[in-house]
DNA sequence: AGTTTGACAGACTAGTTGGTTTGTTATTAA
DNA sequence: TTAATAACAAACCAACTAGTCTGTCAAACT
């Protein structure tokens, strides 16, 4: 297999950064995923318009259904490729690299709290409005969005246990059922900032939250 | 003014049970709130479609315009008149008939468990149905949902403070933050057994948040 | 009894929506 | 260079959807 030198600089510069203007299919479907999910996030999947993202993107008919067969793939995709990935960002990488399980757990809530801007004040967590949404309705979401549940659940428990191991966290308490707690909770208070579009549920029951976080040391 | 007993009892007899099948303004309308309400706990109100009430209810467009002057109105009608009551028959009015706090919640929280049904399982909360989809969408809906969560808080809070006054509640803790953070955690288990169809997350999640009312005994 | 009015019935409409089809152009393999 | 194909562009379509309009019929009013 021969090398072409000019092949490879089209491929890496081109690609990725210059031919912006013309075609290629990865920006394209990205574009469409990552609109499609601001969408979502604001309108739910019922909400959602194919013409509305068409618009939003500049594209046409004809790129879109090239992507995707239909609007519940898109959907599907959406889950897959975009908000799985950002769950995992967001809630279940930074438990994987906490060292202190209630330090670390008391540390991301302030995060959460500090880092919740404005515009996710009244949106709300992408994959809490979908679940609410869509599980009475598509069995194919369902189970999408119930297995990103079970990784943070089984994330958040493990965490649990070796804090349990660690002497940090009482050995008496059940870690997936305060995993399952504490996701069920941290939902909850997010879902009241959505209405009242403020933090101040959030400061409010928080406050409640880390005396609960507190009341778990060993 | 003159009382006319033929009309009388026409007005009480037959307009309440015997008229069934013959027109009844009252008894239309009402059908209508009710078929909607379903619909909306089931599919949202994106999803609510107005042929699909009249299907449900055997009515036509011409009965549905005759009675509310858009889908609109009937969502707000639906929250005033079906899901306001119902929230209060279902958590805030028993919340008024407890004597001591803490054992009264737990009483009440176990009581939820055991009423969900199969049905109620896959639907969720309602009132928090509806706020995870309108709040970002309309005001309208937004300040009607608010103003509910507001008389559950408000009684919840009333609650704990009699509770701190007849010394069965920690004086410590603040009364607002606590009902808020329990309203929260309430939704956040019932949002979890909606996804994954199934009472599990409350048994779960409901032995920590027993453990969470255990604690807050003065 | 006759008139008015409230409570509908149901055909119709205009706009929307997901999806199709046909055509065009840039890219790539031969 | 050329043929093939991937990546679109855009007109088009059928089904759906909220809302309208005209007509009907039963009950209340006079």
């Amino acid at each position: 297999m021969t090398v072409d030198v000019k092949k490879m600089a089209c491929d890496t510069v081109d690609k990725s950064a210059d031919k912006l203007s013309t075609r290629n299919a990865d920006v394209t479907r990205q574009k469409i995923l990552d609109t499609a999910f601001e969408e979502i996030l604001l309108k739910g999947y019922q909400g959602l318009r194919v013409d509305g993202v068409l618009k939003k993107t500049g594209l046409t008919k004809g790129a879109f259904y090239h992507h995707f067969v239909s609007k519940k793939e898109l959907g599907h995709a959406v889950i897959d490729e975009v908000l799985r990935p950002w769950i995992y960002e967001r809630w279940i990488t930074p438990l994987q690299n906490i060292e202190h399980s209630i330090d670390g757990l008391i540390e991301l809530l302030k995060e959460a709290r500090d880092e919740m801007t404005a515009c996710e004040l009244h949106t709300g967590c992408p994959l809490n409005n979908l679940t609410q949404e869509m599980s009475p309705l598509d069995e194919s979401f369902r189970t999408r969005i119930v297995a990103i549940w079970d990784e943070w659940h089984q994330a958040l428990a493990e965490l649990l246990e070796r804090g349990q191991r660690l002497q940090q966290v009482k050995t008496s308490l059940k870690p997936k059922n305060v995993a399952r707690f504490l996701i069920a909770t941290m939902e909850g208070i997010i879902g009241q900032c959505k209405c009242y579009m403020s933090d101040a549920a959030f400061y409010d029951a928080g406050e409640c939250l880390q005396d609960y976080l507190e009341s778990l040391r060993a």
